[in-house]
RNA sequence: GCCCUCGUAGCUCAGAUGGAUAGAGCGACCGCCUCCUAAGCGGUAGGCCACAGGUUCGACUCCUGUCGAGGGCACCA
């Protein structure tokens, strides 16, 4: 037992390796025989033991010899941790393998113990990670899509850093190119709007209202006439610049609302004006990676003003793209991908050899190339690691609504923020996978009340928190949590908790190396149907003495998992609702 | 035409490296508060896991193809 609690939790790691062990042994012999790997799973079906092996069945082949047998010659041989209480053949071959009733309980000490380190890895695990997310254009407020990627970077980076990595959060502005002049434009545009003037708005500018109330900040801090009498390209860059401080800012705030800040904002323009981009062509021309050519034109695409044009190009097809991008746009100006090659470079000579990137799903087909670009110049593979965020259908009462900056018909994420809420926000978009692509009602989200999932969870915290002020006033002597006898807790309600609170480690591991924070909004949501069977079954102030105090650390245990799990999320545990 | 992601209950979604009887919430139906929070619990109904092949002792999971949804495909970002 004091193997077990001395690795906090990681029973699963300790009765692999000793399976592991008895496998080796097996094989020793057999040097034909490829290494089979050990790997528990936790069966669905209680009977089934607590953890599951179901090596006997490839191994099985590999030795020439039935499932069962192989099961029988390795339980003959193998060392179990203490703890084990029993392990059975069943069905073709599983390994059913049964922890002692109260060998878990020692785990609920554990956890109040570690309290908000709980399934976190106290030492630095010496992997520094750049993780970029949002960086939305910053021409508009944020909308309804950019949220998950928020909600989702964020989560991640709290799970990651639980997990002993260094994170460092990053949000890289496009703060250059023809967007930023449409931008300025526009705002220059209301702005004489603003001073009487009649104008034409043409299709091209952005129509939002926010537009108006840039052109009005402007306006507020500085004379009309001074803008007049500049030349215009001067005129569009100062517009621009202040326009793109009031977006940033605007944009800063949304995400304030949620929670979620960043260690560092990095600008697309500075890129540009200290010379790296043009740096990095120049070290491309240099090493031979740059010629002249002439790209085919997009195929099943109407392109109608296609003209062949010749343009200095990248090889990326050397290192894995379908085509050599160009560089430089017919005017000899750099491209997006130049800058942005460039960015994840300078991201690489800061010292980050692995970076994550979080990209919504319109931007799937410009993985191959950066990672090509970044194979060239840094000779690393798959970087960035990049997760694509899926679209976020949303519907109004069921009826699709699309979406468009330039048509102006975006929902602002702050607005369903401030209807739904922080937590009921955050919660809904970490509850499915990154890849599916799913369908967010409005009227619905901002109806949601029980109906959300994210009440279910807090309100098993509350729960608890209710019982324990319960306990205090009718004067419950808590007593301390090492004289607390927990093989008491031997009831399927209460030996579920205990098992779900025990896979916690595991599953932010899982969670970490698999870059799927969502995992943790599903078990929270396991853990607290586990909590609230066990809640409407057992009573826990007045029942005998010993059995409450257990019952009581059981609830603190779960309640702080709870919260640890939330906390990864963004999402908030109150004491009451 | 090519590439990426997806297709699981009426709806929204879970089903870790292939495993034993495919789950939850919402919706429908039936029960449960003199008792620690009913934003809760228990139960019933609802499934050819898009379809067809293949690999395997074993497939919702892996491979191929078909169909369907979304996204992408030079000089925008």
């Amino acid at each position: 037992m004091a193997y077990i609690q001395s690795l906090g939790g990681f029973v699963k790691q300790a009765l692999e390796s000793a399976l592991q062990c008895a496998v080796d042994t097996l094989l020793q012999d057999m040097l034909d025989a490829k290494a089979v790997r050990v790997q528990l799973t936790r069966p669905k079906i209680k009977e089934h033991g607590d953890y599951a092996a179901n090596v006997a069945m490839p191994l099985a082949s590999a030795l020439g010899m039935n499932p069962r047998q192989v099961a029988e010659r390795l339980l003959q041989i193998v060392q179990w941790p203490e703890g084990v209480d029993s392990a059975d053949i069943a069905g073709p071959g599983f390994i059913n393998i049964k922890l002692k009733v109260g060998g878990e309980t020692d785990i609920l000490k554990t956890i109040m113990q570690q309290g908000a380190a709980y399934g976190c890895v106290d030492n630095d695990n010496g992997e520094c990670v750049n993780l970029e997310f949002v960086s939305a254009n910053p021409t508009g407020p944020m909308h309804v899509g950019h949220g998950r990627g928020a909600v989702v970077g964020d989560a991640l980076a709290n799970v990651l850093s639980a997990c002993g990595y260094q994170v460092h959060k990053e949000y890289y502005i496009n703060d250059a190119g023809n967007q930023i002049g449409v931008l300025a434009n526009s705002v220059w545009l209301r702005m004489q709007e603003l001073q009487g003037m009649s104008i034409t708005f043409p299709e091209s500018a952005y129509p939002g209202d926010y537009i108006v109330e840039i052109a009005k900040g402007i306006l507020a801090e500085q004379d009309f006439s001074a803008f007049e009498c500049m030349d215009d390209n001067v005129r569009l860059k100062v517009i621009g610049e202040l326009s793109v401080a009031a977006n940033m800012a605007m944009i800063k705030a949304d995400l304030q609302a949620m929670g979620i800040e960043f260690d560092e904002y990095f600008s697309e323009k500075t890129l540009h004006e200290s010379g790296k981009v043009s740096e990095l062509i120049e070290k491309l021309e240099a090493d031979d990676l740059i010629y002249t050519g002439t790209l085919p034109p997009p195929k099943g695409k109407e392109v109608s003003d296609y003209k062949p044009v010749e343009q200095r190009l990248f090889r990326t097809t050397q290192f894995g793209d379908d085509v050599d991008r160009p560089l430089q746009k017919q005017d000899g100006t750099a491209t997006y991908f130049a800058a942005d090659i460039a960015y994840h470079a300078n991201k690489y000579e800061r010292g980050f050899k692995h970076m994550i990137d979080i990209w919504g799903a319109d931007h799937g087909g410009y993985i191959k190339r950066v990672q090509s670009a970044m194979k060239a110049l840094t000779g690393l593979d798959e970087q960035p690691e990049v997760l694509l965020v899926q679209m976020v259908n949303l519907t109004r009462n069921g009826v699709p609504f699309k979406m468009s900056k330039r048509a102006g018909t975006f929902v602002a994420l702050s607005e369903v923020v401030e209807e739904v809420g922080s937590d009921a926000v955050r919660f809904n978009f970490m509850t499915r996978r990154i890849e599916s692509q799913f369908d967010f009602d409005l009227e619905a989200a901002k109806q949601q009340d029980a109906e959300n999932p994210v009440y279910y969870v807090q309100y098993a915290h509350a729960r608890v928190c209710a019982v324990l002020r319960k306990a205090e006033l009718e004067g419950v002597e808590i007593i301390d949590v090492n004289d607390v006898d927990t093989s008491l807790l031997i009831s399927d309600e209460e030996q579920k908790l205990i098992k779900m609170l025990l896979s916690y480690p595991e599953l932010l591991q899982t969670a970490a190396e698999r870059r799927e924070p969502y995992r943790i909004a599903t078990y929270t949501m396991q853990l607290a149907a586990a909590f609230h069977s066990f809640y409407h079954k057992h009573r826990v102030i007045g029942v005998e003495h010993d059995l409450m105090q257990s019952r009581l650390l059981l609830l603190k245990a779960t309640a702080q998992v709870i919260k640890n799990g939330l906390a990864l999320l963004g999402v908030s545990a109150p004491d009451e609702m």
